[in-house]
DNA sequence: TATGAATGAGACTTCATTCAT
DNA sequence: AATGAATGAAGTCTCATTCAT
């Protein structure tokens, strides 16, 4: 078998919460795109909330894990971060629907999910921070990457290079080391 | 009277929406908090979605006011950003649940909706570029503005002089004309 | 108006569960049966639950409200015994249908409910008792009232005269003084 | 292998019937008890109906046999019905959690089963009536034998020899041949 | 026989919206 | 204008039963 159920119900899920966005998603809708019954769903997830909670933390481990492998890094600041970028920019290009619902989903949903994403923001501010030693350039580049994600990738769908070179130079211009 | 039914609706709603998210509102709970009869809603509204368009519709005209108001400006660039800036926060600041509805609920809503935040953005982001002449320095403010909004008004719901403090600093920063 | 909304879904749940029983009656039942909507039921009840909890209650506090008059009065244990009956008897053929829910749904559902249907016979016991100073006495009477209730009234549907006149004679065997 | 499949489910549909009534078992709870799959119920029963009244039957059967033996003994009146009580109580302790079924679970069920119940109370009356050549005081001894099963044992879980004293002394009362 | 994943009918419940007063 | 009871469509969830392995 190539996928099993479960899965099948994943990929379902993450397609539809992506295009019509968590309260508009019927548990209905997720069935029917994975060509199953009703209540096969219940078998595997409680709730709608379920599914949604187990895609939600897919994302941020993948994000936590990326933070984790260069917080050890040594080198120069700006870049550690380029490099990160990239990585962060390429798991997101890889999930994107997932991304779409990690930053256009969670945070219109209850204290719990909206509380995720800011954490997992913190945790990248963090990051940045360590590595630039100022707290005014983290917060930039915190901003200036989820504007890039938020509106070139998920509005606009840019290619992923463009959106990376972008990210690059607005390193070179706020973390830029002066020769 | 010193409050007319409409306006009792819409002081209600901006107050459960911005706690309860759009999808977790009922009608029920906005007539409840306005001390209003059910039906009496729909006697000034046709729908929730109308009465949360009104709402979404007042912010939007607030900032495009001022946009058009410091297009005309001339001056320096970075001084023009900052006295609009000051502006913007003071909106932000004074109708902050309307903020959080436009920042956190618009952008979960149906295409039309999620349009109306884009749109918003990218007119700031046009004034920011107008203004610089540069498309990257423009679109990190954007960036930086959001996070602000988003996390240190929002969420951290910190002092308005910290927020544009840190703003006319990132401005200087980024956009400073060098002497 | 001849009866509230309420009233007719409370006749309504008494004549449906007793025909049917509490786990076999639907909402669906019993708003068709009153002529309602599906979610009418639920303006005025919480759940099926609920209505039913609504209803039990009703004979109990019926029959304590007897018990309680006839605690207090004076004279001949087996006269006061037969007066008593003839009014418990006279509340169970007025609500027969209720009758029917408390002897036979009630047992068979939760703790909670069974309960209800166990302490309000140890009250009638606790009252003969008290009346006869004679616990086998009593409870033998007990066990004979429950079996007219359970065969002679509810299934054979026996005239009201001939149910009492045999719990009277019963009365006599058991607790008749002897002359 | 010490116990057949279908009477592993058999003893835990019993087991689960008991503890929680006929209408919140659900067939996964006999299967989960009985360690098996869920399909293997359907090779045994047709239906969650059909394994509840092959369970009812058998201690239908049981008393029915009780019946049958003392029907044809001769003798003491009295001294007959001592016995068989002593013999029909020592059936309902020993499957004590199928006469907690037969009891208060096929009660509130549809008419089919309901009848089940009816009519073996009314064979036990008939024999009694037929050795106590009275009607009253076999109706009496048999709405008191169902008090103490209904209360004394399935509800108070009384030793055995306290609840028959209790029913012999009853038998004394109501049946006692006046010396 | 035994398995257990899959099914889908059917029950419950919610709530935006209508409408007679 | 205001009311609030009533509506019923729509969605969630359960579970007895089937069936391919």
């Amino acid at each position: 078998m190539s996928q099993s159920t479960r899965e099948r119900l994943i990929n379902s899920a993450i397609k539809i919460f992506s295009r019509k966005g968590y309260f508009n998603t019927k548990i209905s809708d997720i069935v029917k795109d994975a060509g199953l019954a009703q209540g096969t769903f219940y078998i595997y997830f409680k709730s709608k909330k379920d599914i949604f909670a187990e895609i939600v933390n897919f994302v941020v481990s993948e994000i936590e894990c990326t933070i984790k492998k260069f917080e050890r890094k040594e080198g120069s600041p700006s870049e550690i971060i380029k490099e990160f970028a990239r990585e962060i920019f390429d798991i997101l290009y890889r999930f994107k629907d997932i991304a779409y619902i990690f930053f256009f989903q969670v945070i219109c949903m209850e204290e719990e999910f909206r509380e995720i994403n800011i954490k997992t923001s913190q945790k990248i501010k963090k990051f940045y921070q360590e590595k630039l030693k100022d707290e005014l350039k983290a917060e930039i580049l915190i901003g200036y990457g989820k504007r890039l994600v938020e509106f070139d990738i998920l509005v606009e769908d840019k290619e992923k290079d463009v959106v990376v070179d972008k990210f690059l130079s607005a390193v070179d211009l706020i973390a830029g080391e002066k020769k």
